[in-house]
DNA sequence: TGCGGCACAGACGTCCGATGTATCCGCCCA
DNA sequence: TGGGCGGATACATCGGACGTCTGTGCCGCA
């Protein structure tokens, strides 16, 4: 194995074992080097590899620390990922997001507090009736999110945050060619504030359910 | 911005734009390095990074290529990051595993052939009735994985195999302290079997629920 | 005494050039 | 025609030098 990916290995199980918790500081490059046995460049690679996906994170003019390890910050990584995927790999992300969501939606029914509520109602008010498609995508995604932070698992959160991105071209070209898909779009997002006011869990899951389909069933028609 | 993550982002753009295609060859090292405006180290960190997460891949000797960009790849790399979750998130991706992996085993149900049920049906019959802890578990995570893998979504069949990782090891303190995990985890994989043999996706689902809630509730009420 | 600016030290950022090593491929020989 | 050898190519690794940024403490001013 390169004396890199030896590296990446060996800081890694520097972190699973304990040895360097979540915040610490590493020792500074040319010392760590030496201590794994390689040169500073080599090392570099491997940390630069590591703060990629969120692990590490380099301050220049500071030091190198591990970053907080939260779930919220290592599935942030995903949506970079998810940005390579292909137009044909689409369907499979959405149907993907079509489980989640409305377990999600569903979740956050007992959580979701009036406060929160009360701003996805103002949110959904200030949008007006008929916006433009920009502003209604940008909206959709932070009603989504508002919804599922209130889920009770980060995990499923940061998840659903990484796998809506790609899916959000879709809905742009939906906008702007299918007939009403704009009302459409506010008239289920109402429905499932309703059914969250209502705390009914299974209302809320079937709404959300019917909303994500649409936008599949559309998108399955066109491809 | 570091011209190292000028350098990922625009071999990134060079990717989702589509001038470089799954499985063509980059420029070697030095020219990209001259054509993007920085050093070959400073290059060789960006291409680093971007092999860590499958997105290129280099072959000392021969050259650097962009991988398949197949979701199953790209989502492996999901399983690194996953192994840094500390403890006391399991649970988190074990709630998340709860929703995906009943709705996977749904889809497997119209979708599974003979020959595949078969072929767990004969991995179980091996095992026997006592198996010890560690092969049942290794046994676990291959019957489910044979299950998702014929749900007809490579990319929610990557997600649980990533996510399976972590809640791995809750199996075995599991089968280590707790009565009859074994044969109750038996018993519920030859449900499971019989409602896809019945192509009954409903009772699949219940069934994979109910297995997957078992350990849940035990984790729950260990931790 | 308290505050703000400045200078220094430490750590990451970038680059260069050289050398090692694996792979590919064409030439040569049997 | 088949197989082995060697050159060309490209990645792997290294060591060192210099730039740039950040944190910190000293020092002077109010």
């Amino acid at each position: 194995m390169a004396v890199t990916d030896e590296a990446i290995e060996k800081i890694k199980s520097m972190i699973v074992s304990g040895a360097l918790r979540p915040g610490s500081r590493l020792p500074k490059e040319s010392e760590l080097a030496a201590d794994l046995g390689l040169s500073r460049n080599s090392l570099r690679e491997a940390v630069r590899a590591l703060s990629l996906i969120r692990i590490l994170d380099v301050r220049q003019g500071d030091g190198t620390y591990v970053t907080s390890l939260d779930p919220q910050l290592l599935l942030e990584a995903l949506s970079f990922v998810v940005d390579f995927h292909r137009d044909d790999t689409v369907l499979e992300f959405l149907a993907v997001r079509r489980i989640l969501e409305p377990a999600a939606t569903a979740l956050a029914a007992p959580l979701i507090t009036e406060g929160q509520l009360d701003a996805l109602s103002r949110q959904l008010d200030e949008l007006g009736e008929d916006p433009p498609v920009e502003d209604l995508v940008a909206a959709d995604l932070e009603f989504h999110r508002g919804i599922v932070r209130s889920c009770g698992n980060s995990v499923l959160c940061s998840l659903l945050d990484g796998l809506s991105g790609p899916t959000t071209r879709a809905r742009v070209w939906r906008g702007l060619t299918q007939e009403d898909a704009v009302g459409r779009t506010l008239r289920e997002h109402r429905a499932i504030l309703a059914a969250l006011r209502d705390r009914d869990a299974e209302a809320a899951r079937s709404w959300a359910t019917v909303h994500i389909a649409s936008v599949e069933q559309w998108l399955r028609s066109t491809l």
